[in-house]
DNA sequence: TGTTAGCACTCAAGATAAAAGAGTGCTAAT
DNA sequence: ATTAGCACTCTTTTATCTTGAGTGCTAACA
């Protein structure tokens, strides 16, 4: 716990590396600090903060660079605690609501909403990893072979689908389908829905297995997307962000592989939490990748995770709040789309 | 149109500089060609060639590049018609056939296969701009004020979405909006579904009004979706390539503006066709583009677009073949969803 | 007339050297 | 505890030289 001044000096370290990328120096500092110090008092200091472990050099006659550690202060200790202003809170709040007609795509929609805010890519992981249940199937022909198929999760995901059956739909194989479904589905957790699960079911549908079988592997795919699928929203944004993209493919493919997954297994965090550089990323060329996450609540019960992956110098006192808040907003609109 | 060896030199000159990207000089030429001349005699019909403007010197002392006007020469004249290899055909047949239980997805699916095979960005235009119509608009309720809504157009597409109403969904709800929607949706022209339009219909809903107006949204957004979305898939290879890379931005935007529309609003070409650089693109920054077009058709009738947008220097010769067979096979599989 | 060897010339790219500049760490004075 | 002063370090910039690939031209040759 350094002094106040070490402090205030840390602080704005940060906040000038954050602005400019360049190591910042002395001279610099003693311009921006409200202290009216001399240059050398503030060498002294940063040369103190160093030997915390706080700041880095990357070579003897250039400034100082937050490390890890000192990054990790800052934002724990030293970070604003701002608010979104409230012009804006509501515009978000109309934009989301607008788009919102579609249950089906309201993860996704805040994810747009997120990146665009943050001009990071945003992430989306709508399962909080227990006890989620098919709350409902419901199915429309469409022609002679083809059907309409929705599935509602008792976390209040929504996910339809249009699925082409192999042979026509007829009365009795909607029929089979639907005390199947009755039966089977309804009331049955998420992970159960795997192929063999599935290919027992489709067994019993006697002669209309080829009508019915579709539309089961359809269910089980609306199942596994309900549930499980991370979904990432501005993937651009990664390769524009100059610090990024020298190592922005392997990101992108470790967050589309099942990395993201692995590293979310726990489910959802407590509060909102700040991943800094390789600090808890597996892979080893992610040293300059943060990722902010939140939890979103559905009622009284846990939600998924809403979350942001960018650079490490981002502009944390501004993309917190905008999380925060959009994750809140969601939660709000998910949980009123429960009740119903 | 140049001597028989001048066109060997100028194919030449093409497919080494898409190998390496680097000007190619007249030893180089030498190794490759099958003729055995000298450099010297090479030199002058380089010289020649570059008088006739197919060939362009980055300074005086470099080997030669193709200039827009070499490319288009190779690409009229000089590329050899390939055909995939059959197992690959069989192979994409089967890995599209697979994907194609939804309908709703198919085009799409066509492009993700198209992007992977080519590592270009792959570009889907679903309408052909002329006269398509809805052929059938269902709906099933999905709780007390959820519905899942689908549209069959007459080019075989399918789009579906869940929306939600502002009031409960009562029976006589679903009654008017069917009513509505049998006299004055099916069959009707997709560009007739405006805003206008809409809240004209929506007004005669009366004491329903609150549950079918966004219904009646949802229909005209699935109609626009249906009629005009042009959706890019992979754009990430945009960023990947080296040649494309520093304009990746400047492009994405402007493919993801209006700017496509505008491209392609004359409908799809007659055959594959190959734009090269500005030599059809409005914007200035856009030299080192080319985009691949072929259509499909649907039956009898003109289908869609579907193409690719990379950098200059690709692989022709493997590409076109790819690009004709995928929409060769999007054109039967949607022809084949048709008839039912 | 078409082809080729030979050679001077050009120009980008790479290597090397020198100069500039930013920033530090230390010392000694306040 | 703070600060001015200064020597020192190491990157960045600039300038100069060298290298080498490739051309264009000329003159000889089949």
């Amino acid at each position: 716990m350094p002094s106040e001044r070490k402090r205030r000096i840390l602080a704005a370290i940060v906040e000038l590396y954050n602005e400019t990328g360049e190591p910042v120096g002395s001279k610099r500092l003693m311009e921006v600090l409200p202290d009216s110090v001399s240059s050398a008092t503030i060498r002294n200091e940063m040369a103190e903060l160093a030997e915390l472990g706080f700041l880095e050099q990357p070579h003897t006659s250039a400034g100082r660079v937050p490390s890890l550690q000192g990054y990790r202060y800052y934002i724990d200790h030293l970070l604003p605690q701002l608010e979104m202003p409230p012009e804006q809170k509501k515009a978000l709040e109309e934009q989301l609501r607008a788009r919102a007609r579609e249950p089906e795509r309201l993860l996704e929609n805040a994810g747009k909403l997120l990146a665009e805010l943050t001009a990071c890519t945003a992430l989306c992981v709508p399962c909080a990893g227990v006890e989620l249940r098919v709350k409902r199937v419901e199915i429309a022909p469409l022609g002679r072979s083809m059907a309409m198929l929705a599935l509602l999760t008792t976390n209040g995901a929504v996910k339809s689908k249009v699925i082409r059956t192999e042979s026509a739909l007829s009365p009795q194989a909607l029929e089979v389908f639907g005390a199947l479904s009755r039966e089977h589905l309804v009331g049955a957790p998420l992970e159960l829905f795997t192929q063999p699960f599935l290919q027992s079911l489709a067994a019993k549908a006697g002669t209309e297995f080829l009508a019915v079988a579709p539309l089961l592997i359809g269910v089980a795919e609306l199942a596994r997307e309900a549930a499980g699928q991370e979904v990432l929203v501005g993937e651009s944004h990664l390769f524009q962000n100059p610090q990024l993209e020298p190592q922005a493919k392997t990101l992108l493919d470790f967050l589309q592989s099942a990395g993201l997954a692995r590293l979310l297994q726990d489910g959802p965090p407590a509060h909102v939490s700040v991943l800094l550089g390789n600090e808890s990323f597996p892979l080893p060329d992610l040293r300059d990748v943060t990722m902010v996450l939140a939890p979103y609540a559905i009622g009284a019960a846990q939600g998924g995770t809403l979350g942001i992956v960018g650079p490490l110098r981002m502009d944390f006192a501004k993309v917190i709040p905008a999380l925060k808040f959009i994750a809140a907003l969601l939660g709000r609109m998910l949980t009123q789309g429960l009740e119903e």
